[in-house]
DNA sequence: AAATCGGGCAACCGCGCGCAG
DNA sequence: CCTGCGCGCGGTTGCCCGATT
């Protein structure tokens, strides 16, 4: 037996909202709050889905939304976000104030993603684009992941086997500082006289920016993030949900060099997401030894120094 | 000026999770 | 423990509108 439908929708309208409809949504939201999203459209007098009401306040009529443009900060801070979480736009948008999921979502599939390409950056792996087609090559002869780590792994995340130090690679010097993710190893910074060398499965998943940003080589994300925080005195009071990222002030202080600015920046998100009770989701996710294809000896959230 | 194309965005859909009974 | 229900999330769709032919 499938679940019930959560509305007669023979008679529930779709498609476009009228502003009288957005009215009628608004005075009732103001009035009685967005609980119980269910009898809403009801109680507003709309022949709406709750689940449509819910959407359209969420998405549109919430107040406090920012309807104007993304910001180059906003934009930076999403595409470091993004090679932390993936695809995870409700977190994403925590962060940006004024901002919804959906906002970010499409503003990441139309704009950003392309914006990556065109500089050489898959958008899904964050990786120069010119490593993957390199690392094809690869690919062939390694020998395969433990069967049921590869399994779990996403396909999209689970590309390169191998690639080279990002500081070395000459596409990477015409980009903006703020836009590489880099990835050094946590245990070995590179030195200019490595070769490149071959990783772990483990090394090659979402853990990227995290990693480089903890090891101490976070020039790229403390770059973008470094408008945003506000120091780990800001998130110890509970300035949460990107209200604190969100109020930048010029004299919010100094920005550490290295890996404290970065970590600084990673436990606030931490904090805000357990504020809003998403710490322990994300905790588990960077904990799980199967989404980061452990077993290959890789990087455990406690040796990326994730401060869980 | 009309037709076509493509990008951007609002909205919908289906699924998973958490909670209450 | 099981079931029903509400909510939130991510993926996808479809419409609108500006650009191009």
């Amino acid at each position: 037996m499938g679940r019930p439908p959560c509305c007669d929708k023979a008679n529930v309208k779709k498609g476009p909202w009228t502003a009288e409809e957005d009215a009628k949504l608004l005075a009732y939201t103001s009035t009685h709050g967005t609980g119980n999203w269910t009898s809403v459209p009801q109680r507003a007098g709309l022949k709406r889905c709750g689940k449509s009401c819910r959407l359209r306040y969420t998405n549109y009529l919430r107040p406090n939304l920012k309807h104007e443009n993304f910001t180059q900060e906003e934009e930076e801070l999403i595409v470091t976000l993004h090679a932390m979480l993936g695809s995870r736009w409700s977190l994403i948008a925590n962060q940006l104030p004024g901002r919804t999921d959906n906002d970010v979502k499409n503003y990441w599939n139309t704009k950003l993603s392309k914006k990556l390409r065109q500089r050489g950056i898959d958008p899904i792996t964050h990786r120069p684009i010119a490593d993957l087609m390199q690392s094809i090559g690869t690919l062939a002869i390694r020998p395969p992941p433990t069967a049921g780590v590869a399994s779990y792994v996403p396909a999209s995340q689970a590309a390169p086997p191998a690639f080279t130090a990002y500081h070395d690679a000459p596409y990477f010097a015409a980009l903006p500082q703020q836009q590489v993710v880099t990835k050094v190893e946590a245990d070995a910074p590179v030195s200019p006289e490595q070769k490149p060398h071959q990783l772990n499965w483990s090394d090659f998943l979402a853990d990227d920016a995290t990693g480089a940003a903890l090891a101490g080589h976070a020039d790229a994300p403390q770059a973008a993030l470094g408008q945003y925080q506000e120091g780990p005195a800001a998130a110890a009071t509970g300035i949460v949900g990107g209200r604190a990222f969100g109020d930048v002030d010029g004299a919010s202080g100094a920005v550490d060099d290295g890996a404290g600015a970065a970590s600084a920046f990673i436990d606030a998100i931490l904090d805000c997401d357990k504020e809003m009770g998403v710490d322990q989701l994300i905790a588990e996710m960077l904990a799980d030894p199967a989404y980061y294809g452990g077993g290959g000896g890789g990087s455990s959230s406690s040796e990326l120094g994730w401060g869980c």
